[in-house]
DNA sequence: CGGACTATTGAAGACGTTCAAGGTATGTGG
DNA sequence: CCACATACCTTGAACGTCTTCAATAGTCCG
């Protein structure tokens, strides 16, 4: 392949709530936009397992041969396809693909923590500063500022609680200034505080 | 490597209790006993994040990069070392460290829903189901029954409760029929049934 | 303007926790 | 063999968090 074609780079776009099968041979990187994976239990409880934010990849299992789970836009969506480039060798793009299956595997880790042992005030800090965290690493973020694009039921799919609760806790931590969240923005007023309310050590790391 | 080195194989064991940290550029194959990887928020509040089981290859991630987090011994462990046939080259074994990180990747995924949506009897259900689909598979179980090494409250760190609640909400299973547990052996007398009470679909897999 | 989704509020109650105590089993040392 | 320690299991009572159900209000968009 030529230097020429890496510069080319398949784009695909989506609207929002649209389920997305994975195309053959191939695997996205967000661009634009939010979309989650989840599961259901038979009577319609929900349950979001991953949360991708602009720069994630989805789905990185697809690699190690799970087979492919949809993917749920949260937003419109505008991704690029990564694996013709990957399947020849590119090792930037290996590199990142490890990079983000680590990543995943870590954040899995935290959230079975939260949904396990963390009260409802806790996980919806804890996601607030996840989400804070990731879409400043990916260069989103405008100091305490960053794009919101949950709504409060999906909130409460993510967190294991109901949007009622999800609405109180809130409305809690609103009146007591330590998130604010107005429209589709997330502002975070005091890091270290709102890490306190989430029961972070520290030095504990959110991503 | 000459067919004669294949059958030598590294061994170690652990008493129960113990914590282990990941040998330099090796890994484990559990043989005998239980173990697991745990989370703590500040306050000592405790989530099991995984649990391994004889034949369990502990701790897959260690490949991916993500730097190796501690073992703990639940029972006794006797462990094979695989990691030197795994650099070079065996590949069975490749395939096998594979199949261990799909698998564990899944398992997380199902206990994601399980944390954040499933009452105290459908986890608890849930985890019998899944210990002894994960035995049986691993030749360890012995019809409806298989063995059984957890305590109440080491259930009621996997499954998010605590263990006064474990205790009571495992009095009623019995009650109803729907698990026979006695001292360090379970018996699920009616799979389809505690299927139902862990509210898994007839088509859903628990591994 | 109408329709659909989202946010908000109240009241009642279920589910699970907390605290505290007692009971059982197992192993250890005298 | 008994005394004691330790870990695990069991039980009760009170309480708190979160859910459920239901109704109202706001917002977005064609």
């Amino acid at each position: 392949m030529s230097a020429q074609l890496d510069l080319i780079r398949a784009v695909a776009s989506f609207k929002p709530h649209q389920l997305i099968r994975k195309p053959q041979g191939a695997i996205f990187r967000i661009e634009e936009g939010w979309a989650c994976q989840y599961a259901l239990l038979p009577d319609g409880r929900r349950q979001i397992v991953s949360l991708y934010l602009p720069g994630d990849i989805c789905d990185p299992r697809w690699m190690i041969g799970s087979d492919p789970s949809e993917v749920l836009t949260l937003t419109g969506i505008k991704a690029s396809l990564l694996s013709n480039r990957l399947a020849e060798g590119d090792d930037a793009e290996k590199r990142e693909f490890w990079r983000a299956l680590s990543l995943l595997e870590k954040r899995q880790q935290r959230w079975l923590l939260t949904l396990g042992r963390r009260s409802a005030s806790e996980r919806v800090a804890y996601l607030f500063l996840e989400i804070h965290e990731r879409m400043r690493r990916a260069g989103f973020a405008y100091g305490q500022q960053c794009a919101f694009n949950l709504t409060q039921t999906e909130i409460a799919d993510l967190t294991g609680l109901t949007s009622v609760h999800v609405n109180r806790t809130i409305q809690g931590m609103r009146a007591r200034g330590q998130i604010a969240l107005e429209g589709r923005w997330l502002r975070i007023p005091d890091t270290d505080l709102l890490r306190q309310v989430a029961a972070l050590r520290r030095d504990d790391l959110v991503e």
